[in-house]
DNA sequence: TAAAACAATGCAATACAATTGCATGCCAGC
DNA sequence: GCTGGCATGCAATTGTATTGCATTGTTTTA
């Protein structure tokens, strides 16, 4: 069977036409990408159906959405801990100002934090903002 | 001479009558304010003016933007130490998912973190969310 | 197999935050 | 008091996120 396919029904999705190419073209990224770019990206997608698309994928853990203060959502492949009960891959993105593209640090997990007695911390997200390997080279 | 207007030209702002009462209605605050947060929270005031208002007082490191995941930017009043030259109050944002507020944690600091070599670092931002101390104890 | 049930898709339309343009108002310095 | 520059307010635009609804495709069941 279809590896990618195979990837879909792991998660519980239906391994439809439409989300075995998107689910495709997310493996070949090596940053989050915005909705507006995995449009461009793509062939004469509809905008809502890809929105859809990865709320699926993001609820079923297989993409998680990151917020790296550019304004936009941006999306990338989790890792394999993911599942429907919740994202665990606690780890930082970076979000380089030069080249605008934010990645996936998986070898940097979060650290814990101390929080005030009696709050409860559920989630954490840790961005990152600089500049990245190629782009600091490139400047210096 | 008004301590609020002495606030603003201590950062280098003119203290306008919109600025002092922008200024006033934020030193209120307990927790961070989306735009619209701040525009109902107001006397008829127009949204740009507010909006420009903002961004100049965050040029001038005077209020720190926070994007908490909730899809809007919400603002909040700076530490001391922050000016022109940047923002360097590296505490910690709690988004309570009860109560749907967002509050600093001045007191807890953003852990260094270990990038790939060749990575520079130029600004952190740690979200953590969950239950605050009142929303926590509510539940329990 | 055919019909029914349900999920996925595509298009239209909406909601709302962010932002810009432009005209007017206000204040400081000459 | 005139002039220049910044501040303000209104109108309008952009762009993302989101929903409604009709249609299509797929799966289940009689």
């Amino acid at each position: 069977m279809n590896p990618l396919e195979a990837k879909l029904k792991e998660k519980s999705i239906a391994p439809t036409a439409m989300r075995v190419v998107v689910l495709d073209f997310l493996l070949k990224q090596s940053a989050a990408l915005s909705l507006t770019e995995l449009e461009l990206g793509m062939h004469r997608t509809d905008r809502v159906t890809l929105y859809r698309t990865i709320r699926t994928f993001e609820e079923h853990g297989l993409v998680h959405r990151i917020e790296d203060g550019s304004g936009v959502t941006k999306f990338a492949m989790c890792q394999t801990s993911c599942n429907v009960d919740g994202h665990h891959d606690l780890h930082i993105h970076f979000y380089c100002t030069q080249c605008k593209e934010t990645h996936c640090l998986p070898k940097t997990h979060i650290p814990e934090v101390s929080l005030p007695s009696g709050y409860l911390a559920l989630d954490t997200q840790l961005i990152v903002k600089g500049l990245c390997g190629s782009c600091n080279v490139a400047i210096t």
